[in-house]
DNA sequence: TCATTATTGATCGTTTGTGCTCATTTATGA
DNA sequence: TCATAAATGAGCACAAACGATCAATAATGA
């Protein structure tokens, strides 16, 4: 008869080795009562050890790539959500807005069903797929080369489209969002494809959570005072915001 | 038998993979009822793990346009595959191409993976789907307004994406092709794409079944003389040819 | 030895997952 | 446009799995 602490290790390493075992399995296997592996379970799904399933528990390896895919791994998506919600708010029927690649934008495109007279520019091919069925909404995007990472085009043709529209809000996502080094993103002409955004808007709006502040990206975008607002979440630092004040940038917290 | 969880995992990867799944398919796979995987599926949209559709699921992942039928339902696709065929041996390493939306252009899209040196410009988003995978083949789509139906981007920002590019062939479909008449589409802004596609090609490729012979749609796009090339299959009437070559139109029949 | 405590196994009411049926909705083709 | 077929979702029933509880057993210390 095992111990206690045997036990368990015997099923972390089951479950590893074949990735799943079922309670029937494992009681059979270690002789104990199924009972008792539904207890062993349920503390080695507390210490993080494996998870458990109806009928059994799986190997959290397997689980883990789960992360890889996009939306439920992201841990900000509910910061994400909120700043998108606000930023609907501030649209009002018959606009034309403007839509950048990223996340939280995509967010946007999809709470945006519900207007009835809108026109819609945007470079992600997402938010595209979002709204492409949307009767009342005037979609239309911008060409240009995919970016394969944010699913965005980027580059000249991109900005020679933009070129064509003016639009009454921008809304924008980012990287890095510094006091002193303003609006950073990595790639070169995803950098120049925001400035065109900005250029041909009415009203920038920014949008960002709060792991993108404090960040520098290795391009700039523009300089924080460029954007007539910004929409960020609640774990903001202080700091930042009187920064903000001080440079008259207008910003909401969600 | 697998747990909730598995099945689940095992639904997602299954359509990341084919890029679709039918519930009939993923039931069949995973030896668990219809109910049952509509009920997955659910939960996996909830999840923002893919895409329900009717009759099944598709992914997101990347760019999920669904054609607007499948290419079974194609019945000419036999020969929009030999014009394809032929289309693509036209085609030099290091050619700039322009790919028009449409059936007939989607095949030559297929078929352009080997080249390993290629620009390609299109309006086509499924072709773009095609293609956004390759490595060696530089993709760039116009901009504009998506036209459901034929799953391709049409109207001024189009046009203006466009001016932007010479390129030395470019691939057009058809509604209608006329001796008299010439090339003709239903839809004005789809017209007015083709011309401009035309204007700034080195050489122009004019790709049609014989389905589309003797067809007049609402909208010229231009005459017959405009064009460089045509390839036509082997249905086509001795009439049409006899007349092309009147009009000093080169052709090839496959 | 006895009392105490921790662990285990058995019982049983409850929950969960699954498949089936059927009315309703949705696509498709005439 | 309407008719037809397919797909869907809600509801129900059944079985498996579950968790709470309690009794039995084993380990521990006085």
């Amino acid at each position: 008869m095992l111990f206690e602490e045997e036990r368990k290790r015997s099923i972390v390493q089951f479950v590893e080795q074949r990735t799943r075992a079922s309670v029937q399995e494992l009681s059979l296997q270690l002789g104990v009562s199924e009972s008792t592996i539904r207890r062993d379970l349920k503390e080695l799904e507390e210490a993080r050890l494996l998870k458990r399933t109806h009928g059994g528990a799986v190997s959290l390896q397997s689980v883990n790539f789960e992360a890889a895919f996009p939306d439920k791994a992201d841990r900000l998506l509910d910061e994400k959500q909120r700043i998108a919600a606000k930023a609907v708010q501030m649209i009002q029927e018959g606009d034309a807005i403007l839509l950048d690649g990223g996340t939280t934008t995509l967010q946007i495109a999809r709470a945006l069903k519900s207007f009835s007279n809108l026109k819609v520019i945007t470079n992600s091919i997402m938010a595209l797929n979002e709204l492409k069925d949307c009767r009342n909404i005037e979609v239309s995007i911008t060409g240009g080369m995919l970016r394969p990472d944010t699913m965005a085009f980027v580059g000249p043709m991109t900005e020679r489209s933009l070129e064509m529209v003016r639009v009454d809000k921008a809304f924008l996502g980012t990287n890095g969002l510094d006091l002193q080094e303003g609006i950073t993103t990595p790639n070169m002409l995803e950098a120049a494809t925001k400035r065109k955004m900005i250029a041909v808007a009415k009203q920038s709006i920014l949008l960002a959570d709060h792991s993108k502040i404090g960040q520098v990206s290795f391009c700039k975008v523009a300089d924080l005072n460029e954007i007539d607002h910004c929409i960020l979440d609640s774990a903001v630092q202080g700091s930042f915001t009187r920064g903000l004040e001080a440079m008259d940038v207008g910003f909401t917290i969600v």
